[in-house]
RNA sequence: GCGGGUAUGGCGGAAUUGGCAGACGCGCUAGAUUCAGGUUCUAGUGGGGGCAACUUCGUGGAGGUUCAAGUCCUCUUACCCGCACCA
């Protein structure tokens, strides 16, 4: 029989908002799971089968806890700032609010089609006043603690989306939006301060549960180094020319300086440079390259020697050249380094193309070949000669540079400073306003929201500024501290900015005093799993984290960490195992899969296809196979009887036992292979009994809730499936009485005897030996060993 | 270059963590049902050999440890994902 998935489906949806069913309460006396997936941004193109696999795996498990009692927040809303419907608005000239609330709402529909159990009177869009007033709110709070800043500096830039952006949005020097090349433009930048966060959030890693590529990938992100500043004397001058190294340990290896062709110090002793002139071109044609020439394709070293200058190595006195090459960068260290030719790849492979003397003062390598980066004896260097280790050397140097009053310990990030300003329509507008005398004055708390001015025209100036520059009546404002004529701020804050603090919102959507309540949210934080995908590890998941502590520091909210736990789901592929791609033509609608085969189906596929953390490739046939599991289990209503089978019991015993297990691990494609491996069992034996089934359907209705409610109500079921207890299986059922067990002869499965459970060795041996099989395999051979494993193997070693 | 990961039938993938490799699904083969296509049902399905019971080989490759290795160790190859001249 085949189930009637096109009545039965919307029939269930509806009865389950009717009665409220998968809202979360208020009732805190209850254990809470909070479940949270990452919020959707409502694009133009609709669901894609990716959302539903993100989705899917904290839906199982949301409606599984609800069985098992937990009051369950499962929220869902709308990360709807974002590039994609401006850039719309701007072909269109359809405003960004239409575009998103007709997004916003095909999401919806799409999403309810799926029967997902979320909590629906939660929704948060980041886009409403509502929303966007209190993450300005926690701008301004930021703005007040110090952690917002505004600097000119030479930031990443989109020619094509004429934006700037952060260097989380422009890896690999593209554009993470359109994928075009990211130049280096010179801007007024707004930064968030996050490396004042840098050591919370690295030290916050330890005390949460997320998988090891998603903390690996935060730690490399942080990029903790320590080791030491240096102070240079620069001939000539006061100059002190500072550096930051990781091997203080090599300092009587310096043979030479660099400096990156930004560095300040160039143009402050440009009159005591004598070739100027060479070095300004030097730092145009450096200007030129884009970040991914500068930092990928270029491998080989260029420089100039700064002539007129040297440094002075502060512990042995020794003049030095100092260079300008653009393998050393401004925005990490202090945009210089001492070289030592001798212990670095980078400085060895600058000092052969450029002649410099390389000087060893670590031996175990061969200097002449390549640079030795490893360790061991100290030499050529004083008081360090014959130190054996580099980090008895380290410390030792350390302690001298102290003395000496030349340097000091110190630690670096890779990570920098969160651009926080882009020059677009569709983003939060930021609370500040500039005037004159009293400089940058944050918009009064009282008048947030600051709305977004109804403009028509949503394109960027040509100079890259915002179109909310455009606007007289939004720019022209009176300074909140004087009530001089001032001007507003008109950038707008990234797509990061919404999304950092949703899982608030969620607690207490609604409230107009504050963030979220106090008490409910020391009732519902941290949340207790979140899943999302990979590529938010480095971005999202650190912004978050970022707002979390600081809100945490200010008393805004109870945990210093926002999420317990966190999980990653793995890409669906193209039935032809490329990633999908409208360009491909490789796409999976999920609605024609839901019109075809159900919603039930696509649910069960979705978590069938493999492993749910690995990619895996859509196969249409497959799905099939999914339908066709369904149809055999709305068949078992006509296989119901009354008589009792020990086996068929002690089948579904071990079936919930692994069901109930790979739930939590997020084993959902073995969960459900034990559901079929047990229906394949049910069908052997002709009939089940009706509580078997009904435990059957209450085990299934986390992936299949529809047909699982439709047969729960047929069989008399009370209330909702969806909200009965989770069935529990008895340990002692799982155990069979009698194993089988493989008898190996020398490690060769040559026979197979039906033993007692926990049966002795010499039973066992007994038992095995007899078997004909194995007699004949060890007849005539002399007895070496005999190994027993209970229950599980026995091999009996011959000669 | 650094960091992380993966490799198992024709395909997606299992394997109680060192104990019968290939669960479950797809596909395929044969048969039944059907006017036919589809559906459904039954049986079979890693390769080689054999009518068969059986036998032999088999988890990217080469070694090793062990009574026993997909699983542990050493070396190696290919691919995927991060980061990338970070001093």
């Amino acid at each position: 029989m085949k189930y009637d998935f096109p009545n039965i489906e919307p029939k269930w949806q509806k009865r389950w908002e009717e009665a409220h069913v998968f809202e979360a309460s208020s009732d805190h006396t209850k254990p809470k799971f909070y479940g949270l997936v990452e919020f959707p941004y409502p694009s133009g193109a609709g669901m894609h089968v990716g959302h539903i696999k993100a989705y899917s795996g904290l839906e199982v498990i949301s409606r599984k806890r609800r069985m098992e009692g937990y009051n369950v927040l499962f929220p869902i809303g709308f990360d709807a700032y974002g590039l994609p419907t401006e850039n719309y608005a701007i072909k269109t000239g359809i405003h960004p609010r239409q575009v998103t609330d007709k997004n916003i709402e095909r999401f919806t529909s799409q999403l309810k089609r799926v029967g997902f159990s979320f909590d629906w009177t939660r929704v948060v869009d980041t886009t409403e006043e509502k929303y966007y007033k209190w993450t300005q709110y926690i701008f301004l709070k930021m703005f007040e603690n110090g952690l917002v800043f505004r600097d000119t500096a030479l930031v990443n830039y989109c020619p094509s989306c004429k934006v700037v952006l952060s260097n989380e949005d422009s890896q690999g020097g593209k554009c993470d939006i359109c994928h075009s090349d990211i130049v280096q433009k010179s801007k007024d930048v707004w930064y968030l301060r996050i490396t004042e966060y840098a050591d919370k959030l690295l030290q916050g890693l330890e005390g949460v549960d997320y998988l090891p590529q998603v903390k690996q990938q935060q730690v490399n992100w942080i990029g903790k180094s320590t080791g030491a500043f240096v102070n240079f004397a620069v001939t000539g001058t006061d100059e002190k020319l500072r550096i930051y190294t990781t091997r203080p340990d090599t300092l009587y290896g310096v043979t030479f300086m660099v400096i990156a062709p930004e560095h300040p110090m160039l143009d402050k002793l440009s009159d005591r440079i004598a070739n100027m002139d060479e070095i300004v071109a030097y730092r145009e044609v450096c200007a030129k390259k884009t970040e991914f020439e500068r930092t990928q394709l270029v491998k080989e070293k260029t420089g100039v020697r700064i002539e007129g200058i040297c440094g002075i190595n502060p512990v042995n006195g020794k003049e030095i050249p100092i260079y300008t090459a653009d393998y050393v960068m401004m925005g990490y260290g202090t945009g210089a380094i001492m070289a030592v030719p001798a212990h670095d790849e980078r400085d060895y492979e600058f000092a052969k193309k450029f002649g410099i003397d390389i000087i060893e003062v670590i031996k175990g390598g061969d200097i002449e070949k390549e640079a030795y980066t490893g360790d061991g004896e100290m030499v050529n260097s004083d008081f360090l000669n014959g130190i054996a280790t580099k980090k008895e050397a380290i410390e030792k140097m350390l302690a001298y540079l102290g003395e000496q009053g030349i340097g000091e310990a110190g630690v670096q990030y890779k990570m920098k400073d969160w651009a926080f300003n882009r020059q677009r329509y569709w983003g939060e507008p930021i609370p500040i306003v500039h005037y004159p005398k009293c400089g940058m004055v944050p918009v009064p708390y009282e008048e947030l929201p600051l709305r977004l001015p109804e403009i028509k025209e949503f394109a960027p100036g040509e100079g890259g500024e915002s179109p909310l520059a455009k606007i007289d009546s939004y720019v022209n404002c009176s300074c909140p501290k004087c009530g001089g004529a001032a001007k507003r701020e008109t950038d707008t804050m990234p797509q990061w900015a919404g999304s950092s603090w949703y899982f608030l919102r969620y607690i207490d959507p609604k409230n107009d005093q504050c963030l979220a309540d106090m008490d409910e949210m020391k009732y519902w934080l941290p949340v207790d799993w979140y899943n999302g995908g990979m590529e938010h590890v480095t971005r999202h998941m650190i912004y978050s984290r970022f707002w979390h502590k600081f809100l945490y520091d200010i008393g805004e909210v109870p945990t210093s960490e926002p999420y317990a736990k966190r999980t990653a789901q793995g890409l669906i592929l193209g039935p032809d195992g490329d990633k999908m791609s409208k360009s491909k033509g490789n796409v999976v609608d999920p609605n024609e899969v839901v019109d075809a085969y159900g919603a039930d189906v696509l649910r069960v596929y979705i978590l069938f296809m493999g492993d749910y953390a690995s990619a895996a490739p859509w196969s249409e046939s497959s799905v099939k196979g999914c339908k066709r599991f369904l149809d055999r289990v709305a068949e078992l209503s006509s296989m119901v009887k009354e008589e009792n089978n020990a086996k068929l019991e002690s089948a579904f015993h071990k079936m919930l036992k692994k069901v109930s297990s790979d739930i939590e691990e997020m084993k959902f494609n073995t969960a459900i292979a034990a559901m079929m491996g047990l229906l394949n069992e049910i069908y052997d034996h002709g009939s089940l009994t009706r509580d078997q089934l009904l435990t059957f359907i209450k085990a299934l209705c986390p992936f299949a809730p529809h047909l699982c409610e439709e047969m729960w109500e047929q069989l008399g079921g009370e209330g909702f499936c969806s909200l009965t207890a989770w069935p529990q299986y008895d340990e002692a059922k799982t155990i069979d009485e009698t194993v089988e067990l493989a008898v190996q002869v020398n490690g060769k499965v040559r026979g197979k005897v039906e033993l007692p459970l926990n049966a002795d060795r010499d039973t066992a041996l007994a038992i095995a030996k007899a078997a004909p099989s194995v007699a004949a395999a060890i007849e005539g051979k002399t007895l070496v060993k005999e190994i027993v494993v209970p229950n599980k193997i026995i091999n009996i070693v011959v000669r």
